[in-house]
DNA sequence: AAATTAACACTTGTATACAAATATTAATTT
DNA sequence: AAATTAATATTTGTATACAAGTGTTAATTT
């Protein structure tokens, strides 16, 4: 179930025979924020992220200092390194600007689907019809989809970079996916749109692809806004409101 | 004339009393590799390197690390890190991104000038026009204009992706203006689109200003192509010339 | 003489000791 | 007792020795 896959490895018992690649480390740590195992605000030491990893402090400076360009992680010298924290309005902006981006990757994306991708969406669509579940798994199942996604752009710079904000939006998506009904919903919702992205993919039209997932976007940005203003009211554009005190309302 | 002012000394004789920063010396290597006194396919040394800035390997290392995500330099255990080459395929799909990232901009940023950088904008056009400029400093001139543009979009991954996109392209910005004429046809045109970006400031047009920044990246934009298919040919999409066999022609 | 192989020099990657900065705790002063 | 200050522990940043990989050169073999 997914595009790169994962060294299956628990952290702390990394006993595998062959070392891990910086790279790996970087995917697993990443997916570790991405899912919230890593809340925001937390410090990560390195000499105990060494130990998880079986690996000296080097590398994990290495990976630490990728997550800090891709905004995730925040590192203070004598400090600690700190799982960064979103606003509302820093999140806003960020959903803007991936909405905005997806009508790019519309118009200027050339790239023609392979038997292999067109195999892995079907492959990825039958798993999601058989399979049972929970909040934690399918939210790695949307971020496999997500991956697969990017790898339709071309444009490594470009496929970059929306990968880059989508890291940084997707730990909310757990605040909308709390409750069994609303992962019921979810679920549903991701079916429909794997058959329109399948259509799309079959018909050889890839600007429609992008289309579809940017509707899946700009829905769940809709959503997202609707329980911030239920909650905190509308349009505080000066709210330091962050995703810790969301969550724990 | 610099937006954010570099240390002005020569890095082989890297004597200063303050050790220079990390992010000085990212910044001075940038520009060397960005005004091509570090060309395309140049070996870089860790250690020649860690000597020039009076430094270790580590902070060396941080440097080339940000280079490599950059997409300026790649590196190879046991072989070399090198200054990267694009081919005309790359750079064209660089600059389409660029050109429709304007209009991402010119969408979404809301950024209320200051009185500061109205000051800087007019003290740069005052030294613009008073100065004789070769090519070497109108080349940095110009980064330095770029520089300062990207300061007025407020959404910091925005900014910084345009800003890595730019890297990426001014390199071939020596093609365009190896002659004379062609040198003083750019300063011309430089101090016109200058009164253009001022009298969009002046009216607090935001988007009018990166409007007239996007004319004239399109403007250049055609040059370069113009230029391209007249020495080789119409739209070889699978060429793989690079800078420096241009640079040789 | 040509091809192959082994030895060596050189470069980047990793591990680790130490330096610099920060956070915490204990001691001191008021 | 509260506040301040000094001492200590903890953490990230730097320098450096060593490991792993690469490229070149010289020796060896055919």
């Amino acid at each position: 179930m997914r595009a790169t896959p994962l060294p299956t490895i628990s952290p702390s018992a990394a006993t595998a025979s062959t070392r891990l690649t910086n790279e790996h480390i970087l995917q697993h740590l990443r997916r570790r924020i991405c899912t919230l195992q890593l809340a925001p605000g937390l410090r990560l030491s390195e000499v105990k992220l060494a130990q998880d990893y079986s690996v000296s402090r080097t590398p994990i400076r290495w990976v630490l200092n990728r997550l800090e360009m891709e905004g995730l992680v925040n590192t203070r010298h004598g400090s600690g390194s700190y799982v960064t924290d979103v606003n509302w309005q820093e999140l806003r902006s960020i959903y803007h600007l991936r909405i905005d981006l997806y009508d790019t990757v519309i118009r200027l994306n050339r790239h023609s689907i392979s038997g292999k991708e067109m195999a892995w969406l079907k492959d990825y669509q039958n798993q999601v019809e058989s399979g049972q579940w929970s909040n934690r798994s399918l939210s790695e199942a949307i971020m496999d989809l997500f991956e697969f996604s990017s790898t339709l752009i071309d444009d490594p710079y470009l496929s970059q970079f929306c990968s880059q904000l989508y890291f940084n939006t997707t730990r909310f998506w757990w605040l909308l996916h709390l409750s069994k009904d609303a992962l019921d919903k979810e679920q549903q919702s991701l079916e429909t749109e794997l058959t329109q992205l399948i259509d799309a993919l079959t018909l050889g039209q890839i600007d429609v692809y992008f289309a579809v997932r940017k509707s899946y976007l700009v829905a769940n940005y809709c959503k997202l806004k609707q329980l911030y203003q239920v909650h905190w009211g509308f349009d505080k554009t000066t709210d330091p409101t962050n995703l810790m005190e969301m969550l724990d309302a």
